[in-house]
DNA sequence: GAATATTCGTTCGGGTACGAACAGTTTTAA
DNA sequence: TTAAAACTGTTCGTACCCGAACGAATATTC
C-alpha cells in the first residue's frame, strides 16, 4: 500500500523525534519509495503469474537467469540474481527435485557447477516468461512511455553506486 | 554486481529463446533494475548501518513506522511495511522480546493491537536513523539532485498502478 | 613442488516471509 | 436481537534468506 500518510506528514514527525539534526529527506523519499515499489511489483507478480505455476519470485529468477544463458556457472545466478549462495543452493535442490533444472560438476573446474534447464524447465518458461512480461507492462503501464529508459538508468545508477561500496 | 552481460547481449537471448513473440524490454528494464536496486541498497545497509545494531531490514522497518507514528495499529505497520500480518507478528515477537517496543491490546477495539516504542527503541533509533538517512545519501549521491524528486515519483507511480490491482 | 591462499558450493542455525486456517471481536442484516 | 458477515492478529507449515564455518579444488608464492 502507498501508505495512508503524506510525505509532508511524514517529514514533519521525523524532524519532530530529531530536533535540529538534518536529515536529507529527498534521499529517504527515494529509498523508501524504492522499497515500495519494488515490493509491490513482487507480491502481485508472485500471486498473479508466479502461483499459477507453483513458483517462488526467487525460483523464478533462477530459471530465468538459466534460461537465458545456460550453462551457467552457480555463481554467475547468485550474481545476477542478486542474493547469496547460500540462498541459491537451497533453491536449486528444490528446482531440480522438480525436475527443472539439471547440475552437473565442471570437468574442467571440479569447484563450479555448472546449471542447465530440463526439457520441462525449457517449456515452462517459454510460456511463463511472456506472461510475467504482461506484468512487468502493467507495472509501468501509467508511466509515460518516453520516461522509462531514464527510470531504467537511475535504477541502473543506484546499484552501480552501492555496490561499488562493497569491496571498499 | 549489476550484472556482467549487457543489455543487448540479454534482449537478443530472450528474443531468440522466445521466437518471433514480442516482449517489452523496456518494461523489463525497469522491473528488473528496480529488483537490483533494491536488492543491492537493502544488502548494503544491512550490512553496515542494521548490522551494528543486529537489526534485519524489516524490524527496522518496523521500529521506523512505530517511532513516526505511535501507538500505531499492527495492520498499519504491515501496510506502510509492506508486508503480511503473519511477518509482522514473528517480527514484533522479537522486537518485543529486545525490549524495543510493546504491544497493548486496543480498549475500543478488541480486535487491534497497539504498538508502542519502550524508552530503549526510542534512544535507539534517535542514534540509528541519522546513520541509516547517511546510507540513503551514498545510494542516490550519483544522481542528479534534480532528479531526486521526479525519480521518486515514478517510483510511487509503480506502487501505486500495482496496488490498484490487488482488490480487483 | 610444497606450503599457503583463494575460490566455489554446501551445510548449519536463526530469523524472516508468505498464504491459509483459526479464534476472538465488531459490524451488518434481517 | 440474533444470525451472518467482516475484520484483526496469531498460529501453522513450508520455503526462503543470510552470514559463518566448512571441505574440496585450484592458484599462488616462495
Amino acid at each position: 500500500m502507498a501508505g495512508q500518510h503524506t510525505l509532508d506528514e511524514t517529514e514533519r514527525q521525523v524532524q519532530d523525534r530529531l530536533g535540529d539534526l538534518k536529515i536529507d529527506f529527498e534521499a529517504m523519499a527515494v529509498t523508501s519509495n524504492l522499497f515500495r515499489a519494488a515490493n509491490a511489483v513482487r507480491n502481485y507478480l508472485e500471486r498473479t503469474v508466479l502461483a499459477e505455476h507453483d513458483l517462488s519470485w526467487t525460483a523464478f529468477v533462477v530459471l530465468w537467469v538459466v534460461w537465458i544463458w545456460e550453462p551457467v556457472e552457480s555463481r554467475v545466478i547468485a550474481e545476477e540474481g542478486g542474493f547469496s549462495k547460500a540462498t541459491l543452493t537451497g533453491v536449486m535442490q528444490t528446482l531440480e527435485g522438480r525436475g527443472l533444472i539439471t547440475r552437473t560438476r565442471s570437468s574442467k573446474d571440479g569447484r563450479l557447477v555448472l546449471v542447465k534447464l530440463t526439457a520441462k524447465g525449457r517449456k515452462m518458461m517459454k510460456q511463463l516468461f511472456p506472461e510475467f512480461n504482461k506484468g512487468e507492462q502493467l507495472a509501468v503501464a501509467d508511466l509515460k512511455r518516453s520516461d522509462l529508459g531514464s527510470f531504467a538508468d537511475l535504477l541502473r545508477a543506484v546499484t552501480i553506486t552501492v555496490d561499488s561500496q562493497k569491496t571498499n
